[in-house]
DNA sequence: TACAAATGCGGTACCGTTACCACATTAGAA
DNA sequence: TTCTAATGTGGTAACGGTACCGCATTTGTA
């Protein structure tokens, strides 16, 4: 029979693979990245002595593993200057330690702060951050969860507000874990971290009228925005009561400066004599600072202005902006460790996380009978 | 001879072998991801009755691919929505499509403008970013570097001022690409990009002299940033040569906001009668700002300031600063153009890019005869 | 007509890990 | 003493691609 011949064949090959193949790693590092190695997990077993299994079971402490051989190995993966490669790991586990954000555009204030504090968290618990700018687009959103899944990111935090019901069940469907700053798609599936909205629009009107307000507006911001419909809400239902109360003393705005300043060019004109202008962020405030500094008008003694959001800018305008203050860092920090423990499969349960906002009194409301000391 | 057996059962196994194998990737996707499947590049050569082999030389257009055959893949892609893995891909080819950058810190306002940059740029090349804050301290890049290493990223910004010479050395060493905002450690192996530091110190002060100061002081940052002594440089050459110059006119500062003020009251203190301050950033400028309004000095009419950077922040305090604009943003968007021609390894030289800087006139340098129309 | 080059395609080792299984040894319990 | 369980270790398929090599055709050229 032939077949006998093939197979002696098939022997000789086989041995020569293992021989060759053993050669190859003995010395592939010479040949590599200019002659400077890169050490493989291949490499630490070699030289101490025992299997890539076994070094496998001492990187992932999943195992046994004798304590005399691992000192073997820690001393191998020192001299070797041995750290596993992240890529190979992520390939065999789908697991890359990678988390990515998606907001609206790093470049405005709030986001570069809750950036900062999502890094920072992250980066204790040794994943890296990769950031998109979405510009409130669903389009540029999606296109980044496409990438994302193809680079088996570990879980995403969205801080847009655009995240569709068909991305959300994909992401659910593939088991990629993500959560949402203020908007969820869905109570399901996703934590939601947000600051008390409403409560804090309360309290800025409240404190206007404490300072002794008579007519206060509300410029708000794009109604999609869950945030600036809170604060809406919040303004409504703390002022509707009041006698000088008017739908007119509403008016929208972009939740940038510059529609601040526009929407409040248009309260002054209808209303030449509101005492008080609650923004729905502190850009749209700061451009009601510079609109009522243009018309000569006194911020503080003759208007007073309370924005929400609490970013480092308010603390540079002249005057000082009062402001509710959403503890930033803390929502990004709160949120990363949230998707961090998901991913790890720690989260019990995903819910609303709301946190409190702090009134900061500042000159921009400092008035009559104000609760403020002095200029 | 019992080897003869021996083989017959080899050759069983590796028929069975086969078999099963070929069963496992017909059905795998079946028991995956909760019956969701995820297309590999082996379904779609399955299913458009061709080789893994055709089907990556689709993918990557390397190699001969007959048009027919093309179309099949194609529709088998589209059938499938398959998507390659991008961790795979790096694996095989040690080429992620990621990219990071290392900042002193994101919510910085100068680094956010910088990141959207580099993000968009990266973006529209196929690339993702990963940031990373260093705080300017050199353990902690030593840290990402070490992380990204493991990641098999493709190259690194860095617009953070500790880069080692080792550091430099090693990625060289490695063949990581990297490129430098403002200062590299050394001209070889990197591409920098800074604007003209100098020149714009010097339009600076030539411009508080255009408006008629006459003793102009200086508030200089850290030293250790090449942007700061550049700057102060620029500052001392312009204004040595006149009468009223004095090395007690010279301040510093620490790039920040409280610096400046602190810097700005020191200098009062020593010289009252100064009439111009050239601050080494914006954020020092604002606190410049600051410190005179508190002190009840007119900016503008009386003491005339000037910054440097051009962050957005500028254009809200009252008065508006006057700065030395660096084009923040296309700044960012060719640094990471360099580095992705230099991955690409289309970049024929590493060499340093100093950008053009401009006077931005605002009313904070509005005073005597001033080159400005009007408030 | 013969031979080289271009075209088209498949097989499979390899990238650097992990996870599972098999096996050997030792310890503890019945 | 025997059997089970715990401990310790190695082999190797798989993760999902890429790239090299080799083999067949087809095409072009002397």
């Amino acid at each position: 029979m032939r077949y006998r011949y093939h197979i002696r064949i098939m022997l000789y090959i086989s041995v020569i693979k293992a021989y060759y193949k053993d050669l190859w790693y003995r010395y592939r590092n010479l040949f590599r990245r200019g002659g400077r190695a890169i050490s493989t997990i291949r490499d630490v077993a070699k030289l101490a002595g025992v299997s890539v299994s076994t070094v496998s079971r001492y990187l992932n402490k999943s195992g046994y593993v004798n304590s005399e051989t691992e000192q073997t190995i820690k001393y191998a993966i020192d001299k070797l200057k041995y750290a596993p490669n992240q890529v190979a790991r992520g390939l065999a586990g789908k697991k890359t330690n990678t988390i990515a954000l998606i907001l609206p555009d790093i470049s405005n204030l709030f986001f570069s702060d809750l950036a900062r504090a999502v890094e920072d968290v992250a980066a204790t618990y040794g994943y890296t951050v990769i950031f998109g700018n979405s510009d409130d687009q669903a389009v540029k959103e999606k296109r980044y969860i496409e990438t994302l899944k193809q680079k088996y990111i570990d879980g995403i935090i969205f801080a847009s507000n655009t995240l569709g019901h068909d991305d959300a069940e994909m992401l659910t469907k593939l088991g990629i874990p993500f959560v949402c700053l203020d908007r969820g798609p869905s109570e399901e599936n996703s934590s939601i971290v947000r600051s008390k909205n409403k409560e804090g629009a309360i309290m800025a009107v409240q404190h206007l009228l404490d300072v002794g307000c008579r007519k206060i507006a509300h410029i708000y911001g794009p109604q999609h925005l869950i945030t600036a419909k809170e604060r809406l809400i919040g303004y409504e239902q703390s002022v509707q009561i009041l006698d000088w109360y008017s739908p007119t003393l509403i008016e929208p705005g972009d939740f940038r400066i510059a529609g601040g300043m526009k929407a409040t060019d248009r309260l002054l004109e209808r209303h030449p004599d509101i005492d008080g202008i609650f923004a729905g962020n502190d850009l749209m405030a700061i451009g009601a600072l510079k609109a009522l500094h243009r018309k000569g008008i006194p911020v503080g003694r003759q208007v007073a202005v309370c924005g929400f959001d609490g970013i480092q800018t308010t603390e540079i305008t002249v005057p000082e902006l009062t402001t509710i203050a959403q503890p930033i860092y803390d929502m990004g920090a709160l949120i990363s460790r949230l998707l961090i423990k998901k991913i790890e499969g720690k989260l019990e349960e995903d819910r609303l996380y709301e946190l409190d906002v702090k009134l900061i009194v500042r000159d921009s409301t400092f008035r009559r009978q104000g609760t403020n000391e002095q200029a």
